[in-house]
DNA sequence: TTTATTTTGTGATTTTATTCACGAAAAAAC
DNA sequence: GTTTTTTCGTGAATAAAATCACAAAATAAA
């Protein structure tokens, strides 16, 4: 029923809907939205219909009001802490990543085995690693991106299982073992990357 | 017939398979990249099928001769070379990631507005975004990655269209509109982030 | 050899996702 | 107040994707 990607148009359309209400729109139509986001107005209904998202026939939906339920039904409602573990270039860059500014996500600390990199005074603390547990329970942090080498990452996976987390966000290209009780997502950048570079030459070449 | 996600399993068949292979595998079963990858052995086999990618029955598939020809379609035979648009937070964690290393992904150069930002120097210079047309097209580069704020991608866009890019990994959250000569492939980190929040709350509480 | 075992390759089937199409509600026009 | 127009909401129809299931090939064992 609510499929991954189900999940991601919501996000999609709340973007959407965010960047509309900024050029004052009031309400919009699932034409409007399916437009913004390259779906059919009927899959903007069909979606907002099976989470019980409603407008006004004829009216569409109002701007702020959607927003609202859109965050709801996202968990947008509430601050969500994360915590970063592997604090090279990628982890740095999602530390500081400005985007959330607005959001309510929340990175509330890196994690790393090299002391180096460990800075206690910051906004959003770098610890050694050995500090996790602690921190996620002390903090009541559920969630956290690993962005760690991928011989590193199964390793690290269990240590944030044994710390409580209960979502997970994967960066490294493996699979990770896992019990029913956490939920893994994974984002490999280099999958992406062929992606679109599968898609760019089998358009161009005619060979196919 | 390809879809997207149907290469982007390809890619992760071929993540699996270096890794196998540098446990010293020398043929891997359909059975084993499903299970390193998380789907059936069924999906493994169609997913090959479609591609000609044939093994032996009964042997499996030679794991250096599947890399051949997963490498092939995925247009990782020969260098692929990537420009950066947007050297903030994520545009310098790209240019610098390490995990496209051993890849055939090469990242060649960022723009950005700022002059704070240029370095003509690096291995990967930062040049002004003027520059960009007369780069790609000396360079002979077609890919290219958006890392700009929302406000600035559609005008990097155009720009990018004009330098006879040819295909776009838009990290901004908006749709590009686009020609159909450029292919665009939209990833947006807050979208994955929203993604987990919402698994992990709807696992978590017993209402849904 | 012959028989048993394993694993591929793919058509048939099932499941899931998307689009269609139209009645119902609401507003606007007449 | 009646008609027309617009847009939602959703069941039905279609399309797409994944799984099943089994014949065919290849190897190993007897």
């Amino acid at each position: 029923m609510s499929t991954r990607s189900r999940i991601l148009r919501l996000s999609r359309y709340k973007n959407a809907a965010i960047r509309l209400k900024s050029l004052n729109f009031v309400k919009v139509f699932s034409d409007n939205l399916g437009d913004a986001t390259g779906v059919t107005a009927s899959q903007v209904r069909k979606d907002f219909s099976i989470f019980g998202i409603s407008g006004n026939r004829r009216g569409g939906y109002q701007v702020d009001e959607l927003l609202v339920q859109l965050n709801k039904v996202l968990g947008k409602d509430k601050p969500q802490k994360f915590i970063v573990v592997g604090v090279g270039n990628l982890g740095r860059a999602l530390i500081n990543y400005p985007g959330f500014g607005k959001s309510e996500i929340r990175i509330v600390a890196g994690f790393d085995i090299d002391p180096a990199k460990y800075n206690r005074k910051a906004d959003a603390p770098i610890l050694p690693i050995d500090e996790l547990a602690g921190f996620a329970k002390a903090n009541e942090v559920e969630l956290a991106i690993i962005a760690v080498p991928d011989f590193a990452a199964q390793g690290v996976f269990e240590k944030l299982i044994k710390a409580g987390i209960k979502g997970v966000l994967n960066f490294a290209p493996i699979r990770l073992k896992s019990d029913d009780n956490v939920t893994v997502h994974n984002l490999n950048l280099e999958t992406e990357f062929e992606n679109l570079i599968y898609f760019v030459n089998t358009k161009t070449s005619p060979t196919e």
